[in-house]
DNA sequence: GATGAATGAGTTTTCATTCAT
DNA sequence: TATGAATGAAAACTCATTCAT
């Protein structure tokens, strides 16, 4: 069992190797934002040789894609745990939020991360990124359309409306990092979600 | 007098050759996007030579703001004319979606624009656009704020509901974007506007 | 004696191991030439880890003259037989272009192969490649010699010649590959011979 | 007309300046071969900065192909007089002879770039490089057609000779190489046409 | 003020080779 | 012997900026 043992070490040295790379990658994207992001720095950060880096992504547009996604891992599996449950719809909205804007409190350098994302998204090709958020668009709407199945709800489009949600999310999360993240999260989560589930709310 | 007309034609000279820089920078950041935009190409563009620039702007940093500023000054002013004036809060509001929305379906390219500008936002300076963003948001919330005064809306924070509204229009026009730009622009207006007053409608 | 049929078979394994790095390259080279042939797409299409190569090679230059000795290897052995053969002079010569013409034909992208070498052959190192060509002009020589002795031709410089003789050949292999190697081979083989024999026949 | 003076003095040194990028690539080439022209050491041999030559080149590729063509030039414009002249189509091909071996006897290190250069030739890109040889075999064969017009030569097929004969030069050439020049030029050149002359003559 | 040739530091990428296991 | 992770020197190319005219 030599062999298997001798392997999985090495399997477990690179892995090391690369998550070291991708977490020198990580804090410069936040220290210094895109323009920071040198295959030289990461190199010296992450403290392998240049060459190195093309051993583990073939490019510097991949080390930048695994670094978005290792970066957001977290937060998308948060929200997909929180969107599969069965909770109510509205429920399920309020804990979207709430969820959301913790996660950028405690990770407001990420803001960068997502806008810089999101010019490099509307670019020629197409992300992946992209696909992840149309993805979270895509699951908010199936909360919504369930919300007005079960009557809850008057009728929408639900893409563009969640499309909404997701960005007034994300406008109160920048008003708290303006305002230096003082206020009381759970109020301004209830806030996001009190104004659109009074505007949704079936009233006939 | 001579001196003073000769002073002011190339006064005029002056600001032509500026605007044909800025024109030049606008041009190309829409179609190639923050990439494509260098200085040899500006130069290009506006048929000046390289070191030209550089009279006018003192590095390129200078002429992106510029770019910037230029790209959204019909909008800012189209946005300010409309929140100054008398009309009741809530329709203030719903003019401010269409007005977003109209504007970016026929200047869609801007959407990479501003998010360039968001990703430099965050950085170590604090750009201009930056507080032009803020003053907007200042805005919106003077509209609400007025709408609560008036008994119209429930109390709120308005800064974050400002934040919230802005990025929810920002919501929908990517949103619209995404499907084509198919769908009346009136309706999305609508949509929009209408969550938002229904949350925030004051039911007492 | 079982030490010895281990390393019996250690040696055959061995040399198994070095045909197939051998191989590897030959492919590569022809595929992609001289660009394509990098020490880690030999690795990968020898089947053997990168380290292996050294193992069997000093360095690429090693395998670059192997590579190439090894591809000429049938057409050198070919023309060795017929040269050694007790035919005419004229009909050796004869049977040289079209051996020469024939194997071009099926391996037409060896010609790369072959002006990769001789770039390399006038470089500062004496390739063994340099030599085998040499030893090519030299028989050829020694076959015209041996007409000049039998009265068949008129006195000649032989290596001169010689080196005539063959590079027209390769100008016939050129031609005919720019052609799509649409004409007859007997025929071409016949034109490079004809004009050689008339130019050089004893005409006292 | 200052204007003028100072445009045409601009535009010399810029003349200067491209021609001594293509020097010092020349000499590069000749000295290490192509292995051995790098952006690097051709800005320092021509004396200006890496980005220099990218001012005067979009990249290696155009360096390359200008160098080729700028060594190649003396003996194309010699070349080209000396088949449009109104010669005999024998005389014709013995001057080509003799002037193809004078002119590498003194510039012995362009057979490498030759070489080099064949083997970009076969490769995926029409270089012009190629067209330039072609055109030349194109034009031997249209003199060996004339030589059968006027009864001189038996019919053959001209570019296929052509192709051999021009070939059958380089093969002299690389003899003369080898042996260090040591022979007679006007000799070898003979020997080239007295073989190809005494093989095509028209013998009815 | 206007020019544009020249710069050179900085960027991504490649690849032959080494060496600990 | 065989491995393959790691290296690092070297390569091509970019571009904001300067400065002599």
């Amino acid at each position: 069992m030599t062999g298997d043992k001798k392997q999985e070490r090495r399997k477990a040295l690179e892995a090391l190797t690369r998550q070291g790379i991708l977490d020198a990658a990580i804090g410069l994207l936040m220290r210094d934002g895109i323009q920071g992001l040198t295959m030289d720095r990461v190199a010296t950060e992450a403290g392998v040789a240049k060459g190195t880096l093309y051993v583990y992504f073939t490019n510097k547009e991949e080390i930048l894609d695994a670094t978005v996604d290792a970066s957001f891992d977290p937060l998308i599996r948060e929200l997909s745990v929180l969107l599969d449950d069965d909770h109510a719809p509205d429920r399920k909205l309020a804990e979207f939020s709430l969820c959301h804007l913790r996660f950028f409190d405690e990770h407001r350098e990420l803001i960068r991360v997502i806008f810089f994302d999101r010019e490099r998204m509307h670019s020629e090709r197409n992300h992946y990124t992209d696909s992840r958020y149309r993805t979270f668009v895509q699951r908010v709407a199936e909360v919504l359309d369930e919300g007005v199945g079960q009557g809850l709800f008057s009728p929408l489009d639900s893409m563009k409306v969640a499309a909404m949600f997701v960005e007034a999310n994300m406008g109160m999360v920048m008003q708290r990092i303006h305002d230096g993240i003082s206020g009381d999260v759970e109020k301004d989560a209830r806030q996001v979600t009190d104004i659109f589930m009074g505007g949704l709310r079936n009233r006939k």
